[in-house]
RNA sequence: GCCCGGGUGGCGGAAUGGUAUACGCGGAGGACUUAAAAUCCUCUGUCCUCACGGACUUGUGGGUUCGAGUCCCACCUCGGGCACCA
């Protein structure tokens, strides 16, 4: 093993001394973003997975600091947070103070990981002039009418105690503690997304992210394209309007459903003649839990609303009006035509409701209507649908819609943020209420009186030191207890008013983050946080590598404010991350890493044992960053060895050499190549053959110091330290990646393969550029070849050019 | 149910339609050593064979091709995302 300890400590302090990464941020030529999450600052310290993520992320700057790039990749904690609150909580240390300590211990273990940050550009998320700034971009979404308060039904986790955002509820359960989430209630502040629903959709189409990330976005977005239909009510002047994406069925539909919350059943029920049945069902409704009506999938339940009767604009036909939760209210209009016989919940409702089906789309065109046993949802003919009978039911829809006078749209499932929390450890929510300007009607915005930002220049609402911050329980955060933090003057009239005492979400402050790195110390008397000219030179990021667990939480959020300061023209593009790849997940031995298991790695051990240079390479050699890894404990050895060997090399003086071997060059090109592709484990299996090489042969000079270059992403002290020895000049992070010949590239020497029928029998060595006749010929020549020809007639011979003869019999 | 990924030795994993199993781990044998560790060398997919050699092998079954881990069809299976979204 190589003395590591030693070489560790000399180069860290080397590298920070002269400044070996950082970029002159004004100046640089060749500006290049690398960008990875940031971290939250667990109090139990780095986990192996985050080492994982970033040394793969630090590879791929290193690689483009050699290729010439000035490399810009800042580090720094996303430390708001529940997650850091509830350790708070359970150690019984106060958020700040346990920040402080977190905080301290989280970058002496980044710095132990051999990563070329830009220390001088920290920022965290909890400092104060961090979410002045987090603050004023919520006044911003407040002033462009982007910011809205509204009472409706929220997600709540009863555990964690506060509201959380659609994209926070995994299966009906809390992103965080796993507890089941109910709805309740509340009046909360939203941020409008779904006005960029069409272009954060659109928009992937032209950004060079991981597919799956992008899927799960359109997923999420959920666009559908369909119709508005009315459906008159018998006796009434309201209507139904429905949205379904199959108005050609429309024939078929045979009742109306509104889901139980729809405006329109609080109106209609006053005239049906079951009004307590339906009331009660209402209730019932309400109070089911997300599970719980994951659960009843196949019982539909509903009511009917008995004496109201809707007409079916296509045929006139008076058809019977329930309500039932499996209409939802927050998506389409919360009515939908039911057409039971080409639609699965619609055919399980009529079946138990007894409501009649009826054939509407035929599979062939001579096939007669009948009732079929299960609901049939493709594409046909039309039958049984007057006028149109007989015309392909996906030709026939836009004219149906024109027929009953609808209306085309495109619906979305993405649905506003919830942005606001009712715990301590986050920003709070800068806004002010006034009762008396509420009353009078008065405002910053028309539609919710009494609310006022709070003025730019009185920004940041600093967070208050309190004692209890732990979360109530009862809607309401910590700081409404907190009299001396409520209590202020109304911006608008003087008046004593009241501060907004909820938090912000603090996927709020990951928004922005990547904004503010390369403007940091530069922003001041600034009046936004980041200078212009230095964001119009450095971004958007580069590349950006992260988990995909975020795909549809932090990247989404983010998409969504580039958006809006685009529109507001604070910044010049709407996608913050022109790559985005997302890292796979580390494994230990095949199973998940979890403390309950206690099969968690911890890095400083490892790196204490065998040198960061070792944990880092073997990280890295696990498999493709992409697909993720699985750490057994003896694997570490190959590298250890590696590295050992490579050191002992390092110590003989080298073989003079006025160029490269040409033999390196295909070496050279495929580690080039696969490191742009994150393939980290077969370009160190490559330098592995290289050393192999080289032990076996001696090291030329030129030969040595190429690989040395080439492992300096991968093992960057270790490499510093023999390149040194090797009187290269400092720093071999600062010098230029070999580049490889393409001719020479391709060996001289080639072995062709020799097949009979598809089968290899043999192989002939030759110079490249074989020609077809002599490769046959030295083919038949093989004794392996004549003992097959001899069974056979020869029919043809394929040859491909320097790589194979196949003799077919 | 729908949409993305995967399935290759004992293990992690390599393979622009052209030598399947690179590289590494583990294992076996040997060298060095009083001994062990470390290090170095050789072997290591399965089956048949003393051997020479041969047959088989990339989840399953078909297909295209001179040639398929790779392309096409159907299925099984694991992981992930979405999900009563009309």
């Amino acid at each position: 093993m190589h003395p590591f300890s030693k070489i560790e400590k000399k180069w860290l302090k080397r590298w920070e001394k002269s400044r070996v990464y950082e970029p002159d941020r004004r100046k640089a030529k060749k500006p290049f973003y690398n960008l990875m999450m940031f971290p939250y600052p667990s109090a139990e310290g780095l986990h192996v997975g985050n080492a994982y993520a970033f040394v793969g992320s630090d590879v791929y700057g290193r690689f483009k600091r050699l290729q010439g790039y000035d490399v810009f990749e800042p580090i720094g904690l996303d430390g708001f947070g529940i997650h850091s609150e509830n350790y708070a909580i359970k150690k019984g240390v106060h958020p700040m103070k346990q920040a402080k300590i977190s905080e301290k211990n989280f970058y002496r273990q980044l710095q132990m990981i051999g990563n070329g940050f830009a220390w001088n550009e920290r920022l965290e998320t909890y400092d104060p002039e961090y979410y002045k700034w987090t603050q004023w971009l919520f006044v911003q979404m407040w002033k462009h009418g982007l910011a809205y308060r509204k009472k409706q039904s929220v997600n709540w986790c009863p555990s964690c105690k506060t509201v959380l955002a659609d994209e926070q509820v995994i299966a009906g359960k809390c992103e965080r503690c796993g507890t089941p989430v109910v709805r309740k209630e509340l009046e909360q502040w939203f941020f409008k997304i779904t006005k960029y629903a069409d272009k954060l959709l659109k928009d992937l189409d032209g950004i060079d992210w991981s597919e799956k990330v992008k899927t799960a976005q359109r997923n999420w977005i959920g666009k559908s394209s369909g119709a508005l239909i009315a459906f008159k009510i018998r006796g009434h002047l309201q209507t139904v309007e429905v949205f379904t994406t199959r108005p050609d069925t429309i024939f078929g539909a045979t009742y109306l459903v509104l889901a139980p919350e729809h405006g329109i059943v609080e109106a209609l029920k006053a005239d049906a003649e079951n009004l307590k049945e339906i009331d009660k069902y209402i209730i019932t409704a309400a109070n089911k839990s997300e599970g719980e009506r994951i659960a009843e999938k196949k019982a539909k339940t509903g009511v009917e609303l008995k004496g109201i009767k809707a007409i079916n604009p296509a045929n006139g036909q008076e058809i019977p009006v329930y309500a039932a939760d499996y209409v939802v209210s927050s998506y389409g209009t919360g009515a939908i035509m039911a057409v039971p016989a080409h639609d699965e919940r619609d055919f399980e409702f009529a079946k138990k409701f007894h409501l009649p089906i009826k054939q509407v789309v035929a599979k062939e065109k001579s096939e007669k209507p009948a009732v079929s046993p299960e609901a049939y949802g493709g594409e046909g003919y039309l039958v049984n649908s007057g006028k149109f009978n007989g015309l392909k039911s996906e030709e026939a829809k836009g004219d149906i819609v024109d027929y009953v006078g609808g209306k085309r749209v495109d619906t979305y499932k993405l649905r506003d943020w919830l942005i606001s929390r009712q715990r301590y450890w986050g920003p709070p929510i800068p806004m002010v209420y006034c009762e008396r300007c509420a009353e009078e009607r008065r405002g910053e915005n028309k539609e919710m009186p009494g609310w006022y930002a709070v003025p730019e220049k009185d920004l940041p609402v600093k967070l208050p030191m309190v004692e209890d911050f732990r979360p109530t329980g009862t809607g309401q955060s910590p700081l409404a207890a907190v009299k001396s933090f409520y209590e202020t003057k109304c911006p608008g009239c003087g008046a004593k008013a009241r501060r907004e005492t909820d938090v912000s979400d603090t996927f709020l402050d990951s928004a922005w983050y990547y904004l503010r790195y390369p403007s940091v110390g530069l922003e001041s008397g600034k009046k936004f946080p980041w200078d212009k000219i230095i964001t119009a030179k450095w971004l958007p990021v580069d590349m950006y590598i992260g988990g995909a667990e975020h795909a549809v939480l932090h990247l989404l959020y983010t998409r969504f404010v580039a958006m809006a300061l685009k529109d507001w023209k604070l910044i010049g593009f709407a996608e913050p991350f022109k790559v985005f790849r997302a890292h796979g997940l580390l494994l230990k031995e095949g199973a998940k890493m979890s403390k309950s298991k206690g099969n968690v790695v911890n890095p400083d051990e490892y790196i204490s044992k065998y040198g960061t240079d070792a944990v880092r390479m073997y990280l890295m050699f696990l498999a493709p960053l992409e697909q993720g890894g699985d750490w057994y404990d003896s694997g570490i050895m190959g590298v250890v060895r590696f590295l050992g060997r490579a050191w002992e090399v390092g110590q003989k003086k080298p073989i003079g050499q006025k160029s490269v071997s040409p033999w390196m060059h295909a070496h050279i090109k495929k580690i080039t190549m696969d490191i742009s592709a994150l393939h980290y484990n077969t370009a160190i299996s490559e330098l592995m053959v290289i050393l192999n090489r080289l032990e076996k042969e001696g090291a030329g000079q030129k030969d040595f110091q190429s690989f040395l270059i080439m492992l300096s992403p991968f093992a960057p002290f270790l490499a510093e330290e023999l390149w040194e020895a090797q009187g290269g000049k400092f720093s071999v992070h600062r010098t230029a990646w070999p580049k490889f010949n393409p001719d020479l590239a391709e060996p001289e020497e080639i072995e062709v393969i020799v097949q009979v029928n598809g089968k290899v029998r043999g192989r002939i060595k030759a110079k490249t550029g074989l020609s077809k006749s002599e490769a046959q010929k030295l083919a038949l020549e093989l004794e392996a070849v004549k003992k097959q020809v001899k069974s056979g007639t020869l029919k043809q011979v394929i040859y491909i050019q320097d790589k194979v003869v196949n003799i077919v019999l």
